[in-house]
DNA sequence: ATGCATGAGTA
DNA sequence: ACTCATGCATA
């Protein structure tokens, strides 16, 4: 093989802080903006441990933390230092959106300004899977302080200069995005349904009987799962259904069903 | 917006 | 090898 490295985007286009474009949309203190009341009816928070050790932020989820709760009359939406609760999350993803829009910025924009802000860039992906709370509980608490660290940001800084910074490309090749057919996907979620944690002999006889490799398999499994912790899940978890991980695995931390998409 | 993929951390 | 956070490439 030519030592080809991996695809180089063309030229990422900036457009964001460019010239300013700010409709000087100012709401200095908080806003009463509740103007709408989402679908999930208060998602049921069930206390679950993980058994392979204490998680120090989302190891214990909405259930288990749910330290919010357990205090007075105050109102714990606006707190960062505190574990959030996934209504909280949702809230938030949802006028963070709001916002982002009303401001005229992209979710790319967004991840590159996270660059400048704490020195960790996110891709729009990231910002996309946010929004749609399609990412883990944890997750989603790691990145609230940011991104709200950030509406802040967008809200006073009017004309304040951004330096993009790029992390160098590495010598790796990417492998290619394989794509499994239609078909293939419906027996491989059958499968899954059987049994989500295939031994590596098993993944080898499926790869073989589907003509895939062992390790596009593998993967696939391995996405699957973790489709699954997402707090918003692909179709909704059967009564029944959760605790197929694990041998003595406790409940895992499901966050309720959410609204389908916006 | 989402699917397949990589890599760090962990058991 | 798995989980978990994250993203390139693509639909």
């Amino acid at each position: 093989g030519a030592g080809l490295l991996y695809p180089q985007p063309p030229g990422f286009t900036v457009n964001g802080m460019l010239g300013a474009a700010q409709p000087a949309l100012h709401h200095h203190g908080l806003r009463d903006a509740h103007d709408e009341a989402p679908g999930p009816p208060a998602p049921p928070h069930h206390g679950a441990e993980h058994p392979h050790g204490p998680h120090p932020a989302g190891g214990g989820g909405p259930g288990g933390g749910g330290a919010a709760a357990a205090g007075g009359p105050h109102h714990e939406a606006h707190s960062d230092e505190d574990t959030p609760t996934s209504d909280d999350l949702e809230q938030f993803a949802k006028q963070f959106k709001q916002r982002r829009i009303k401001l005229g910025f992209t979710q790319a924009d967004v991840g590159l300004a996270l660059g400048t802000l704490y020195g960790n860039v996110f891709s729009q992906t990231t910002i996309c899977r946010f929004e749609a709370l399609q990412l883990s509980f944890k997750n989603m608490c790691k990145l609230k302080p940011l991104l709200n660290k950030w509406l802040e940001e967008a809200d006073s800084s009017s004309g304040s200069p951004t330096s993009i910074d790029k992390i160098a490309a590495q010598g790796r090749k990417r492998k290619k995005r394989t794509s499994i057919e239609v078909s293939v996907k419906g027996a491989l979620e059958s499968h899954f349904l059987k049994c989500p944690k295939p031994s590596a002999q098993e993944i080898t006889s499926l790869a073989d009987s589907l003509q895939l490799e062992k390790e596009v398999v593998r993967v696939w499994f391995c996405n699957r799962r973790q489709k699954e912790k997402r707090m918003t899940p692909p179709g909704g978890t059967l009564p029944g259904a959760e605790d197929v991980y694990g041998p003595s695995r406790d409940t895992p931390p499901h966050h309720g069903v959410q609204t389908p998409v916006q």
